[in-house]
DNA sequence: GGCATATCTGGACATATGCTCACATTTTAG
DNA sequence: CTAAAATGTGAGCATATGTCCAGATATGCC
């Protein structure tokens, strides 16, 4: 086998319960393992025992090691999505500000809590720019749709894009920020707030 | 050696000049390699046969091949550290909005030169949450140095600290999803041209 | 030129890691 | 109950990492 192009994508998939049960286990391992030990030490076999299962089961469910860390940023992303799914339909009516809020908060929930993880998750953990840029595509879409029936000014289509584009990065750069990178001194509630602050003077601009 | 803690931090270090340019030559190989057969093919001893090295070379300068990925992040973190001091020295004196703007300029040229190769040190190649985290407070030390001599209505260093805390995610965060994030039909002059507004809305604020 | 030091070489080696495969076990369906 | 399908097992193979080192070269210094 020279290498080259093989395609070990396709692996069978979770049917019954006690196959999801593996695949969770598998998943769960890789974020204790991180936190508790470091990324060195999260090795196959590792993964395998502490996940209570053998090797041969993970490999049943991810072609290679690096699908399986993608498929726990996977889980993040989704849970994100949950997250900024629900509160956008929540503050369908909301005054702009509020539904800044809301997303911010969304943000921050996903991320606080379990801040560790996602540090590593963001740092040390390989995660297909493939995912990432699908995600930022999702969320701008989520965006558009929340901004577009609230921004009345605007002239075209391309203005709105643009307005998006600067609200989706400030939202989700600072709710990350506010959780990951605050100065000391300043607390997440007043980094919040700022941070909405900081949105809605934009749109008000 | 039954592994633990050891520390192999300790390795060589260049002084003479084909030292350091066996050490350059490692990481062009890795970014090379990188680009032309992506992560996977990221080896030790494919890194110092591309380098046009031996491999006993290439640990004499790194204890490790996750050292050769630090070391790779470091030198584009210095870089965009000389970038961003270079623009703020030159604009001492220039109103916030050109101040904002040389800002941008810094961060986005710092991107643009090699987007593909940053996606991949992004999203690909580890690096260590605690060189990050330092980049990080060094550039809000940085901003809040341009800042502080300009924003005059302030009531106390906690306010001074939330608005660069603001501003300096506003900018990594914009600047860099202007090269690697644009909608499609958005140029990167107006993203950045956007960004810039955002920020002097905010500081207007 | 000549000596000390820094650097490079590259193969042999020990160990670690990723991943496969042939077979065992459990579940499902008729 | 039985057979097929799904799932689980773990020793073992191929490859990768990192060490070691003895000898070859290059560089700096007097």
């Amino acid at each position: 086998m020279k290498a080259g192009s093989r395609k070990p994508t396709a692996r069978r998939r979770p049917q019954q319960r006690r196959a999801r049960q593996t695949v969770d286990a598998v998943l769960d391992a890789v974020a204790r393992i991180l936190k508790r030990e470091g990324m060195k030490a999260v090795t196959t076999n590792r993964i395998a025992e502490v996940a209570g299962v053998s090797i041969g089961s993970v490999y049943q469910y991810f072609p290679d090691k690096r699908a399986i860390f993608v498929a726990l940023h996977q889980c993040h992303i989704e849970e994100i999505d949950r997250l900024v799914e629900a509160k956008l339909f929540e503050h369908a009516a909301s005054p702009v500000e509020d539904l800044i809020g809301a997303m911010m908060e969304a943000m921050i929930e996903a991320h606080a809590t379990d801040p560790e993880l996602y540090e590593l998750l963001l740092t040390e953990v390989p995660h297909r720019a493939e995912g990432t840029r699908d995600f930022a595509v999702r969320l701008h879409g989520a965006f558009r749709l929340a901004i577009s029936s609230r921004v009345h000014d605007l002239r075209s289509r391309r203005d709105l894009d643009k307005v998006v584009f600067v609200v989706t990065h400030m939202v989700e750069s600072l709710s990350h920020g506010a959780v990951l990178r605050r100065p000391p001194g300043l607390s997440l509630a007043a980094a919040k707030k700022e941070a909405v602050r900081a949105v809605v003077a934009y749109l008000r601009a």
